[in-house]
DNA sequence: GCTTTTTTCGAAAACGTTTTCGAAAATTCA
DNA sequence: TGAATTTTCGAAAACGTTTTCGAAAAAAGC
């Protein structure tokens, strides 16, 4: 319907196309009386430029792709998203861009750098769980587009850039907590032994243990798999037999649930009996009996600073690769106790 | 990079780039043994099309469009949004569409239609709040562009495809919930005389009661603004004096909380003193002292009949508008309490 | 005045496809 | 076998911009 293209706007202007393309993009070589008079005829006919026919010169967009979730579970799957999501959305909104969520599942060759190109994104936030992850091609895409990880990365030690919660410091911070509480004996229900992630989360608590010269116990660590089930039963086998432990210590709020809800089965009480401290504050956590302790992923700052880098990158501001830790916080509530 | 184009793909097959664009798009009057020719050189070179130069012609580029929230709380800024995003992303997605988000603050003429248009997407699903529901010239958009709306329209009776709860059945059924329950007296905590559902949580309320035979009683309709504050007000106000009333009926969980903020303040038990239902069941109705009945919303089923209604639009394969309401269901919890 | 420089503009190529239409080749028909 | 039909292909226009490069016009320099 909008019928209206910059050669109507040429030949009622009496200029060229030319002219008129460069009166609309600020080219300094037209008569400052003629641009007036091109971008008043434009407004006065409503123009809207064609991005798809700019955008086959230029090669460029404005906007910038974000992949998310596992390949099957393309929903929100994670509380975390839609937070990631909103400070995506608000800071490249601001730098003019729009955001393109790659969901089209019919794709032939679903190749992330395959997509991109299709596309035509000027650059890509990637937010990956699961077995997507481990594209084997997925290199490919920064080499090519400006890329930025959240969270965690298709291998470790990838030269990408990439920003995180500071696994390690949320971890020293939440086993400092439960240490300067005079716990010694504490378990550690850690997530699985592949992310990066996960294995930030045990290192944190060891260095704790290590700051206060508590000796590791292998057998004081447990893998749960980020999983309420797996971190129940773990939980249960575990607090079944005799031991000293009087705090354990989870690498995801939803395994403190689930060695909460092993606890109450073998009625133990929390935290009178035992403390326990999560990581990553879920919506949920406000609210579980007793409101659980655990340590704050500043998510908004994280899509954040991935959406600046971002920007900067395609602006190339920059050209160094940066891996950016944002520190997480503490914070207490009913799950912990003092002890003698 | 992946600088292989249509015609390098006709140069290595020995035909013109018309033949392979044909073969790649299905045609019919290509000779089986050059299709398969040129889709294996295809796929050896690693083609993939680009979609600027397609939709430069066929005006089309797979991706639907989707505003959604208050012009500057451009996050999520209700729980609601994720379910509808995740939903919306999954139809889509197996129908072969991506999903445009607008995010972009800097546009000169910022009127939706051209928005769409200047990003060409195929269709636009609306999730409006606030005052961005009015934008004057918003009509304008479902002449042009397959639109569907949901929750909220801009104005009441727009001729315009719309999708929402059933918002009447749901307050209805509510009500007849704590009429069930022996109560007569029931205060309606309404949200605001604007919006349609608000009205419609209203209509369903004097329906449940009119079946009864209860009178309506217009000094029982207190209006809540949708703001745990505004609803705490209006409620201790109102329980501050003599009355008999021994139920209250929240137009939305968040102005549930707020009354129960006000009962507590009063020292009147919930559900011992009076009982109270929600609407909406927000994550956080679960975990309320105490846990709050309310009325679910089926957001993923309104996100997915929103997404088909959109993609049967784009297709064609419907011209009528539609305005499909779903019908929520009533979740009972520890708020309410039986009265003798 | 004429030359040189600067300012202002336009022609045309390019971006990578799709699609129409006609022609050539192959097949069928009689 | 020749005509009619069908199958298979390609030339070229079109989509709506941007951008290069050269030319015309205006201004400056002398």
């Amino acid at each position: 319907m909008s019928t209206i293209d910059i050669r109507k706007i040429a030949k009622e202007a009496g200029v060229s196309v030319s002219t008129v393309s460069k009166a609309l993009n600020g080219y300094k070589d037209i008569k400052e009386e003629t641009r007036l008079r091109i971008l008043r005829i434009a407004k006065e006919l409503d123009y809207i430029p064609n991005v798809m026919a700019r955008g086959l010169i230029t090669k460029t967009t404005n906007t910038i792709g974000v992949f998310f979730g596992d390949q099957t579970n393309s929903g929100f799957d994670s509380p975390f998203l839609s937070d990631y999501f909103a400070s995506i959305k608000n800071v490249v909104g601001e730098a003019g861009y729009d955001l393109l969520i790659f969901s089209n599942q019919k794709r032939k060759t679903p190749s992330f750098k395959s997509i991109c190109y299709e596309k035509g994104v000027d650059g890509v936030i990637l937010i990956l769980t699961g077995k997507r992850r481990t594209d084997e091609k997925i290199h490919e895409l920064h080499e090519i587009f400006p890329t930025v990880y959240i969270d965690s990365l298709p291998f470790n030690k990838m030269k990408v850039n990439f920003v995180e919660s500071d696994n390690e410091l949320g971890a020293y911070e939440a086993a400092k907590h439960l240490i300067d509480l005079g716990h010694r004996n504490i378990l550690k229900m850690a997530g699985d032994k592949i992310a990066k992630s996960s294995f930030d989360r045990i290192e944190g608590y060891k260095q704790a243990l290590d700051e206060f010269g508590i000796g590791f116990n292998e057998d004081l660590v447990k893998y749960g798999q980020y999983s309420r089930e797996t971190a129940y039963e773990e939980a249960k086998e575990f607090f079944s037999r005799p031991n000293d432990v009087t705090a354990v210590f989870a690498s995801s709020d939803v395994m403190a649930f689930g060695v909460m809800d092993a606890l109450k089965d073998l009625d133990l009480k929390v935290p009178d009996d035992v403390s326990v401290v999560g990581f990553d504050d879920i919506e949920e956590a406000k609210y579980s009996g007793p409101p659980l302790t655990t340590v704050h992923q500043q998510r908004l700052e994280i899509g954040e600073t991935a959406a600046n880098i971002l920007l900067d990158l395609i602006q190339k501001k920059d050209g160094a690769t940066r891996h950016i830790s944002i520190p997480p916080q503490l914070v207490t509530r009913k799950s912990c106790k003092e002890v003698m």
